[in-house]
DNA sequence: CCACGGCATTCAAATTTGATATAGCGCATC
DNA sequence: GATGCGCTATATCAAATTTGAATGCCGTGG
């Protein structure tokens, strides 16, 4: 299971069970009475997201029709399609991807509690990557018809979504300018402080660590490297003594050291929008 | 100036004469009688672009408070600043780039006509990359303070802005695609396919050929690449005689064949929004 | 005429890969 | 409770890719 950016490495798409269509059904069945309303939404009070107004929350919350929760592996949403729904993350971790027709594997971005997903697909003809669940998670769930109403009357909203969007298209500049320009070990340093930086606004770290879910694999498909190499950078690094990798607890043990290392001028963070 | 994908190879932006300051000088005399009026716009008519109804036209058209003319080499927008305006390209080209401290520069996209450029900058704190004319360029300018207003009153100029947002996604991600796991022929392949195409779609072809404004050391800095290894996989590219590239003029002889080398499934294209 | 920017080419050196092998762990099954 | 399997992590090594430095050529514009 060598062969670095392939598909065959980690072959979920192709177990049955672990089908969008299945992965419905578990949870269709009691429809709308185990929905997590809006106003208990536990990301919701996080100083890093910004408020809503009375207004805004009511809206949200009738635009929220399901809560969807995936096992590890499900791939829910897939590349050359329209997806009806657009999804926020309430828990746990995805990735999105692209791949070539010989099944090499490009890792876009991760998404984390409070991201978005769907949005391509929701606003496009189809979506252009695909996206799967690295753990268990649940979605909040909004229909994209809906979406022209959120436009409409909740300009504020529609605001937001922009600017998400345009934070995203942000991470992944960041990321062309790792693959491009950074060296190995400093695209490393750099992915795994940003992941940090963002699972921390999120409030997934406890002092300096993180429970990490993705395998070296995954790790290598982000940083557009082979597995092997990946492994030696990983050594290297934690060689360096500036984080540790256990497991998969990661701990960053000297912070500044590490931005110096991938090449990073920590920017301060402001609230940011939040559906 | 070898040193691959360092800004001192083309330090346009030291040049006082070319910084933004000057740029817009030289066309602020006159305010605002030699603007082009929108409904006289040349790209609006193209097959490629939606329709307005009359109302967002009128919209538009006081929405755009100036145009700005630079010329080749100027840096219109920079990183770590917010900028005042919003622009999208009536002609010319451009190029996104992001810095590293120590001069290492990545080209994460290029703008040609009917591009929007600088929504990060009207809609989020700052941007985080800037952006250099190529050419000489005409732009629309339009003022981010009243971006609020085209959100309130035309939800579907708001509805296009996030759709040209998630565009320009789907761009870079498929760039992060080939600089992760396209080869360096594919990867050249595939971004001359591509710009070729954008071109097509704004009429900047004629027949099967274009006229390319960038150098090889913008295309290794757009290809993650080395100016030598850029230079040859460019010869490796013509050596196949499914292109011919002379002077600046780029021509597609097999465009099949060029597909196929870039692993591109080429996706039919819909209408697309314009500002 | 000369300087300079862009393109082409060479070569040794460094980085990165692919193939392959081994070991540990968790889990389902017998 | 032992066994086997799949996944993950680690390691090694020869081969391929990619780089940096250097050099020459050519056309353009002061």
């Amino acid at each position: 299971m060598e062969h670095c950016g392939r598909l065959f490495c980690t072959p979920l798409t192709d177990r049955p069970s672990n089908q969008i269509g299945a992965a419905m059904d578990s949870s269709r069945l009691p429809a709308n009475a185990r929905l997590l309303p809006c106003e208990l939404c536990p990301l919701r009070p996080r100083p890093a997201l910004r408020e809503f107004s009375p207004e805004e929350l009511a809206f949200v919350k009738s635009f929220k029709v399901d809560e969807l929760r995936v096992a590890a592996g499900t791939n829910f949403l897939r590349e050359r399609t329209q997806s009806e729904h657009l999804y926020t993350v309430l828990s746990g971790w995805a990735f999105r991807y692209k791949l070539l027709d010989d099944g090499r594997r490009q890792i876009l971005n991760y998404a984390i509690p409070a991201d978005m997903l769907g949005l391509q697909g929701a606003i496009m003809k189809e979506m252009e990557h695909s996206v799967d669940a690295l753990t268990p998670m649940a979605l909040c769930v909004f229909p994209r018809t809906r979406l022209w109403d959120l436009y409409s009357r909740f300009p504020s909203l529609a605001f937001d979504i922009t600017w998400l969007a345009a934070r995203e298209e942000q991470h992944i500049d960041e990321n062309l300018l790792s693959l491009g320009r950074r060296s190995a070990l400093e695209r490393l340093a750099y992915l795994l402080l940003h992941l940090f930086a963002r699972a921390e606004e999120v409030g997934l770290t406890q002092n300096r660590s993180v429970q990490f879910p993705f395998t070296q694999q995954h790790l290598a498909d982000s940083l557009g490297m082979s597995l092997v190499h990946t492994n030696r950078t990983v050594q290297r690094l934690l060689a360096t003594k500036i984080v540790r990798w256990n497991n998969r607890v990661f701990e960053v043990v000297d912070r500044d050291e590490l931005a110096v290392l991938a090449g990073d001028e920590a920017q301060p963070r402001v609230p940011r929008p939040f559906i």
